[in-house]
DNA sequence: AAATTCAATGAATAAAAAATTAATGAAAAG
DNA sequence: CTTTTCATTAATTTTTTATTCATTGAATTT
């Protein structure tokens, strides 16, 4: 039997995964706390004794998308492509298996770009800097002469928004599948 | 002096760039009348007066942004990626000059990508297609041997959702320079 | 210059959505 | 077995947001 603390967890879990998925879909202000409560099947009531507002509820899923963006940084690998080769590769892979893992992705870059997204929840998003992160990897692989000459800047910038397009379709609409890894890498890959 | 009509017609665009700029930036279900009342300097009910409802004025720039979207088909290309590179070029070069134009785009991929926009707009939204007009570009480049291997619908899809994700960004922020075509165009092109 | 039209306002109203609350009963603790 | 806790609901209240409307005065027409 489950016990009430096990019953508490499940039930807050089930608010978060409808909440992320109506956030996802119909973005955060369209999303109506009844929507959630009626996707968790549960009253609004009840939505409210687990979290104390829309807005708090918005700030967990935020706080969670930040916990899991742990890249496995400049993992053990020879060449600078080959780093974004194997991220790219385990990026999709990952979003093949966990639908949520492109919602999330959606749901951060929403809430950092939107500019109707509460200040406290935007600064959490916006610790999520993956563009600087990759940054150095490129300069490393423009001396390796394995990525593009360029600054380095701006080709991150274009190997990220074009990540955050593809996830953000795919989160809301799988019927096309993913593209071979490989296409996205050739932005950096030097010929 | 200004006539009344064409003080009608400049109010009308006042109010609809007011409004294109915040759905942008805040997204259709966050952006106030009062809000739009406000950029464009006039009263909540003047804006009324030109627009009998928000989602009228949200179908009518949805409209505009179907008729605006003509692609100069097959340009006089010998090659099917040099139609490619022309393409993003000229669209690079019109999101510099007209930034309406990145805001336009991506009102459009909202409209289509949210659940939450309103049946009738989404259906008008929907009827620009991009990805299935550029098919038979793909697969005529396939033949010639200029674009990689691979499902077109996936490629063409790749091709998109980097744009769009770079057209997005470009739109709510300009502090990063836009990419270099070739790099883009690199995703479907045949080394 | 009188009559009419219409841009314009802001306060009033209606509608929608968020949040609260009192009531109920089942589970857990004593 | 009694008491306490707490998950749950449905109805209600509060807050926010869209829309309407009566009024004003300036521009245009007759």
């Amino acid at each position: 039997m489950e016990t009430r603390k096990e019953q508490k967890e499940r039930r807050r879990q089930e608010i978060l995964c409808a909440a992320l998925e109506l956030f996802v879909t119909k973005g955060y202000a369209a999303t109506k706390v009844t929507d959630i409560a009626e996707r968790a099947n549960m009253s609004t009531g009840l939505m409210f004794h687990y979290f104390e507002s829309k807005e708090k509820l918005y700030e967990e899923l935020i706080r969670m998308g930040l916990e899991g963006t742990a890249y496995p940084a400049e993992q053990k690998c020879e060449h600078a492509i080959d780093f974004f080769v194997q991220f790219t590769t385990q990026l999709f892979e990952y979003m093949k298996k966990q639908p949520i893992m492109a919602r999330m992705f959606l749901l951060m870059a929403q809430a950092q770009r939107n500019e109707a997204t509460p200040a406290h929840i935007r600064e959490i998003a916006m610790q999520v800097n993956t563009i600087e992160e990759f940054v150095p990897i490129i300069a490393w692989g423009q001396q390796e002469g394995t990525i593009r000459d360029g600054e380095p800047k701006i080709l991150s910038n274009a190997f990220w928004c074009c990540i955050q397009g593809i996830a953000e379709r795919y989160a809301t609409n799988q019927e096309i599948d993913l593209p071979q890894p490989e296409w996205i890498v050739d932005i950096v890959r030097k010929k």
